[in-house]
DNA sequence: TTTTGGTTTAACCATTTGGTTAACAAACGT
DNA sequence: ACGTTTGTTAACCAAATGGTTAAACCAAAA
């Protein structure tokens, strides 16, 4: 199920580039650094990946197809809406632990540079809000719900689960956290997002 | 109450930079693009503010000073917890609707720069969550809220007021609204965001 | 063994960029 | 009127940076 276990250099040099791009932005990167962290001489980034705005790309698209299918299990899963809210609270969180700068890069860059869409919808299956709208909906009707509009309650789902990793050093500074502090908060978080939300608009 | 109405050179520079800084952030950021968006010469910029550093600085804290007065309200009034949320959740949006680029520029380089915080406690007052928390705690006590988390709840607070902003091309992507209908789901989302938390916290 | 093809490197290049300098102008105090 | 401080500019500079090139390396084919 996982990608190539084989170091070729190519995936060397993707993987420092994730590293570098995420930490410091497409503008902040530089592709020497992006270079020592692959343990490789620089002109081969070109021989592999033409420039850096091809390799910023690749490592994008890259990136954001780990969260495409989460975003589509939310959306289109056939289970009821409680459910999908629990499971996709869980697993977005426990994912992004394990990947912490990547809500940041995603949303930032796409800020930068909003029509990186026209190219995402190229490469992956791109979700959309349809399925879950007329979901919620029917829930409302069928009095499962309280009512509320499809479009807030995503945002707020996602909201709840992306921001503290974009928030994060905000977070810890106001709350005085430290390092551990704020992992054990995450971790508390998967449940507290998905009961804060299930309070919200269970009938 | 307000900053001098008189256009001064610094005042060129500064709102310059702002604009510039905010759209492209830091990195992004080019000395000659400010120089011309203030319509002076780039050695002026280094006049005024001896490097990009500094000015980038003179930005940031003046956009974090904007927003401090409002985590104040929150953190500090006197006011219900019920009603301190319904004030705030209307006053952040209303101030970000005004100022869209503020929440990803601040957000993003304190993530690219954690260390600012150090300089910003000196330069304004720094708010905390204590006494949110011991009132938080309280009305639990006293049966008004449901039992929840103090920094969990600061947290979800801050998240659906300040991730629409930050996300703002990916929900407009997937939920396919144009321009005005963002705009009209922000306007919303000023009752909709507290309506919201109110649920998931009263009993 | 030689050839051949992809792979890798050191050296190089053009441009951009933050920052400096020196001259000049405007305002100000006396 | 005159020197001094403050504000402003054009020209310049060194360093950094993305990108190129030509040669070297090396494994597999012939």
């Amino acid at each position: 199920m996982n990608k190539p276990l084989t170091i070729t250099t190519e995936t060397q040099i993707l993987e420092a580039a994730k590293s570098v791009f995420q930490r410091k932005g497409m503008e902040g990167a530089r592709m020497q650094e992006i270079a020592d962290e692959a343990g490789i001489n620089k002109a081969l980034l070109h021989y592999y990946f033409r420039n850096k705005q091809l390799l910023f790309e690749a490592v994008f698209n890259s990136a954001f197809s780990m969260l495409a299918p989460q975003l589509h299990a939310v959306l289109n899963d056939d289970t009821s809406v409680e459910e999908k809210i629990v499971h996709f609270c869980d697993n977005y969180i426990s994912f992004m632990i394990r990947h912490p700068y990547l809500p940041n890069f995603i949303f930032q860059e796409l800020n930068r540079n909003p029509q990186f869409f026209e190219n995402l919808k190229q490469h992956i299956a791109f979700p959309t809000i349809k399925k879950f709208k007329s979901q919620v909906n029917e829930e409302i009707a069928q009095g499962i719900l309280l009512p509320i509009d499809a479009e807030q309650l995503f945002v707020n789902i996602i909201s709840l689960n992306a921001f503290p990793f974009i928030g994060k050093p905000f977070i810890k500074n106001i709350t005085d956290m430290d390092e551990s502090a704020f992992q054990e908060f995450l971790k508390l978080r998967k449940v507290a997002v998905s009961d804060f939300i299930i309070k919200a608009i269970k009938k």
